[in-house]
DNA sequence: TGTACATCAGTGAACGCGCGTTCACTGATGTAC
DNA sequence: TGTACATCAGTGAACGCGCGTTCACTGATGTAC
């Protein structure tokens, strides 16, 4: 009724978001979503075929942001090589992590997704492949050493991984000697960088 | 009335981790939890008061467990210096966590817990104590270079912890290059340690 | 312009369900004298 | 040995609730002729 212009759909994904920040992951139904979106509890149905359905719908979009936002923390740090972009990677995933962490932490609740789904497969390995990018860049560019590149993808994303989660769940505020995710981010990042990927003129 | 020796309260929390294992974390509720302990639906309440209190409780007694894992894994390994006793935690750290998923889940669901429940603050406080010892050792050694203790203890927390849930949700199964979990986590402490921790005298 | 038809977004009532919590209770066990 | 009392683990019925899904429907929009 208010929004005539805009669809439904997108308006149901907006007021998931809204719904998971308020009330949590697991307080998450098809009927508070239908209610702040505005609309009948049978709506959302219509649109997505069920609640899990919904959930995948609003976890593709994640993915995709989450691309976004590393691609613009890449843009935004204008990186001379790939360690430099590695490390950009590493921050964009952490900022949109924290920034969204009701989403965030949706897209890696595989038991309440449609881990089938073609778009949500796409959008997992269209991610994915950032990551995997940065590295090759790193080996062509002789930063990797000896490692196997896929040893260090899977630290890599580890590393941040776990720092989002961890941030998120609580356990880090307090232990982390103040710091704020961002920084920490930017820090662990650099720690993980500036050990694992040496140029190769400085190391044996 | 099967067990008259065994107490309902550790039961109870035996039921919880089977319920766990077969429906997930989202689906559970006290009244499966029951059932499959074979008590009235209301047991539960009587012992841990609330279903948070029984999750809070099973929490517990999942960070004791952590706990156990990774002194198992320190005394199998019987590591020489704090590098080697590092990457022992980050082994012992993974491997509950994969063979104790559901567990390890709910442990970190602080929304579905009482975070301020004494014997929760307690658990999580010595199970990151471990942690801190650890590199306090390393540094006592040399390892630690010009490293902020508290950046690498946030670090080698994030990238294990990262390793976990990334392997629990499915998403590294098959990005892996075929490796297992076990071997992951050895692989990946070995090059955290390896890049991050290094003795005095090789380094600048 | 007018008619007939098809499509489809969204409605609202109804369904059956399992849930967490409450509460008066039973019945066994232990204890004081 | 016997009596009276207190404690406490566990019961089972009842409560009110919000849930996901189904389904016949309304009513607007578009299209063919």
């Amino acid at each position: 009724v208010v929004n005539k212009g805009s669809d439904l759909p997108e308006a149901l994904l907006e007021a998931v978001d809204e719904a998971l920040r308020s009330s949590g992951p697991s307080a998450l139904s098809l009927r508070d979503v239908a209610r702040r979106a505005g609309v009948s509890h049978a709506a959302p149905a219509h649109h997505f075929g069920s609640k899990t359905g919904l959930l995948t719908a609003f976890a593709v979009r994640g993915y995709h942001r989450l691309g976004d936002s590393v691609l613009e923390e890449i843009d935004a740090a204008a990186p001379a090589d790939g360690p430099a972009t590695l490390a950009a990677v590493g921050r964009g995933y952490v900022r949109f992590a924290v920034r969204e962490p009701a989403c965030f932490d949706v897209m890696f609740r595989i038991d309440s997704l449609d881990a089938d789904a073609p778009e949500l497969v796409e959008a997992t390995d269209q991610t994915y492949r950032m990551l995997v990018d940065t590295i090759e860049r790193c080996r062509l560019e002789g930063y990797l050493q000896g490692h196997d590149p896929v040893l260090v993808a899977v630290a890599a994303w580890s590393i941040v991984h776990g720092l989002a989660t961890l941030w998120i769940s609580g356990w880090l505020e307090g232990r982390a000697g103040g710091a704020g995710p961002q920084e920490l981010a930017a820090q662990v990042s650099e720690l993980f960088v500036a050990a694992v990927l040496q140029p190769m003129s400085s190391a044996g």
